[in-house]
DNA sequence: TGCCATACGCACCAAGAGGTGAGAAATGGA
DNA sequence: TCCATTTCTCACCTCTTGGTGCGTATGGCA
């Protein structure tokens, strides 16, 4: 103990926890620009908002009550309120037909394709892992 | 009125949707895997795993005080609950070492960094469509 | 006449997410 | 002796999220 901070800490590890954020120094981003993205993304990567984002991907134009039908679990005021918050952010559009009974449809734009192509590989990562996710859990769960 | 819906409904509509629904036939997918599926996103898409996710792949290993640091605004409950849920999950990994004062560090499993990597498309969308995004809101807003 | 279908808005209420502040545990330093 | 340090847990309280049920417009239909 001829270091006091070897009372404390072990020295190899501080030295390589440090070694290990030097070689990682902080990344030069604005943090205004960080800011709104994650923002953004904290919009986007709602769990409704994927779900119907997947689905009138792979059907493409849907009405409101083919997507309640569809997307299981989602209440018609949780749907009314994604598909808003989608239509304003750009990612559908919505078009009324001024029929009898109302018939209001939606699809994709081309933003909402992209959005969607761009959580393909989360989708696929998903797939992939369910597996080992839930194999990690089991082995959480077992242990002390 | 060989179809009771043409009453009802624009006719040319109808059969436009319906063509559209029919090109795009319900996927053959196992509604067990999709349901797991999409739980597994419905935890993985949350705000903080996400950031906290981003932080990890970007630095490398840190300790509590240093994430919390860094993830601006999160709580110390929620940086512990998010922690706990990542590494239960498979993703991170949490090494103890048995020091006064603790000290805990933690760093992305290859699972964490392959759903890291996953995501990567997705903040890639975000930085480039934030600009989109925020147009179409003003749209939205100032009408109607 | 009265009911149905469709896509909502609104109001009310329960459940859960999340913030805050306290405390615990071990030890070197003032 | 007492404090600072670090990573939590726990209890309490607030505020948001989301569910449920009701109301509405309108024209065809039994």
């Amino acid at each position: 103990m001829e270091n006091p901070l070897q009372k404390r800490f072990a020295p190899a590890e501080i030295a390589e926890a440090e070694a290990f954020i030097d070689t990682n120094p902080e990344a030069p981003l604005d943090p205004r620009i960080e800011r709104l993205v994650n923002d953004l993304i904290g919009r986007v990567a709602d769990k409704w908002t994927l779900l119907v984002l997947e689905l009138l991907e792979e059907r493409g134009t849907l009405r409101f009550t083919r997507i309640a039908e569809q997307v299981e679990g989602i209440s018609q005021k949780m749907l009314t309120q994604t598909l808003r918050q989608m239509e304003r952010d750009g990612l559908v559009i919505r078009t009324v037909h001024p029929v009898v009974p109302p018939r209001v449809e939606y699809a994709l734009t081309p933003l909402g394709n992209s959005l969607s192509a761009a959580f393909c590989g989360v989708w696929v990562w998903a797939e992939r892992n369910l597996e080992a996710v839930e194999e990690a859990r089991r082995r959480f769960d077992t242990r002390d």
